[in-house]
DNA sequence: CAGTGGTCTAGACCACACA
DNA sequence: GTGTGGTCTAGACCACTGT
């Protein structure tokens, strides 16, 4: 039997979805993990199962969940190694995905400029967790990403062996530090090279590159990361569906 | 009475959903009309009225309809334009916008080519209206476009008082076309600036520019227009959310 | 087979807009 | 007050998955 949270004047659909969201939030529930049945939810908070039906509807909108007839309800795996393929032709024939090589730089802790720690939301100064990356395709250098974490909640990447950190992040967000990234906001724009982005990226000065800040939020919407990657412009290409 | 047309083996919410959508893709129902209330169209159709709610909450999730509790359902107009502000910071003010002044350099009718009749779904050679605007900003030029038409759809274009062509596209062809612009896909890249667009943005030879290239669709997917823009790269700036 | 989600029905009552 | 959409109930039956 489970007790409804929240603001009594809500609609009970609207509390049961917020209930759900903020247990898989708070990684009670972790991607890949089945739901209960929505006849056993129902069961529990003693509503009807339409009612129920129209929560998980309502997370499955969201991209919170997913359903399989037959299966049954699941918390979504996000993946955002597409929205990385997105942004650059990569070369290769077209169709053909390479994964870029990830090289990791720096990792270190140091309190977080103004403009990072707004965002992540820390107190001025607090010590945060700072990577600088390189990413290369067939060897070739092709985006430098610095990348800031808040230290409180990402400890255990300081400790992880720098091979495993190199291609993929987010889900070693996931595995070690039980954050799971759910959306994020980008903005783009193109920048002059300056002198150190114009060695590791081997172009010349004044070259324009492509600038992507992006912050990204956990399925509670409060921000985890923020990350400023710089690219060469020439391979720059950005492909975005509106509504 | 209304009949139920369509795939008999489809939900028949699907059905009803199907057969709004069109109605409204061929411009029986036009923007900002109500709709019939839930009630009537279960009557109508003999349904339900959770049957008909459920396509027309699919509606609402499409961005086709729009909800308001007390006074009924309407055809959503679909607002292009800030999608465009989204583009260019426009200087001024943080907050500010500026409405970029539109000024047409041509207007043609003439076969159009190859990249543009296949995403037009045009037959090779048919005779195609093309439009070149330049946008500016306080005087200054900051977009050059080129925009493709169907002839056959958009024939009342060729017509029009030039100085009316000048801001806003989309609302005309609503108007005089009756063709209603509801989605779009974008590709964005950075090229050098060649001669021409040199000239027309003022800027020198070889300096970055960001080329958006569109294509817009009506409601039922049908492409309606292509277009290239190419602006000035230094006040480019996309903001955007993934989920 | 039992259990899951997917569709559909036929109501009840509430909240809001408008005359 | 009447009519609209918004919430909620309590079922029925279907389609699919796994045992």
């Amino acid at each position: 039997m489970a007790t409804l949270r929240g603001d009594e004047r809500l609609p009970r659909y609207q509390r049961v979805a917020d209930q759900l969201r903020q247990e898989i939030a708070d990684g009670v529930r972790r991607p890949g993990d089945r739901m209960p049945s929505e006849n056993l939810l129902a069961d529990q908070y003693s509503l009807a199962p339409g009612t129920i039906r129209q929560a998980v509807t309502q997370l499955v909108s969201e991209g919170v969940l997913e359903r399989f007839q037959g299966k049954g309800t699941f918390v979504r795996r996000p993946s955002f190694d597409q929205s990385l393929f997105r942004f650059f032709r990569f070369l290769g024939r077209p169709g053909e995905r390479l994964v870029p090589e990830g090289r990791i730089l720096g990792r270190e802790v140091k309190p977080a400029p103004e403009h990072v720690s707004l965002r992540l939301e820390l107190d001025q100064n607090a010590p945060a967790i700072c990577l600088s990356r390189l990413r290369l395709l067939r060897k070739q250098p092709v985006l430098l990403e610095e990348i800031w974490l808040s230290k409180q909640d990402f400890m255990p990447i300081l400790e992880i062996d720098e091979k495993k950190l190199g291609p993929l992040l987010y889900p070693i967000y996931d595995e070690h530090c039980g954050r799971t990234v759910a959306s994020a906001e980008e903005e783009l724009t193109v920048e002059a090279a300056d002198r150190e982005t114009v060695h590791t990226l081997q172009i010349a000065e004044g070259d324009p590159v492509i600038v992507i800040e992006r912050l990204a939020r956990g399925f509670d919407g409060a921000p985890l990361e923020w990350r400023r990657s710089v690219g060469r412009a020439d391979q720059f290409r950005y492909q975005i569906e509106i509504r």
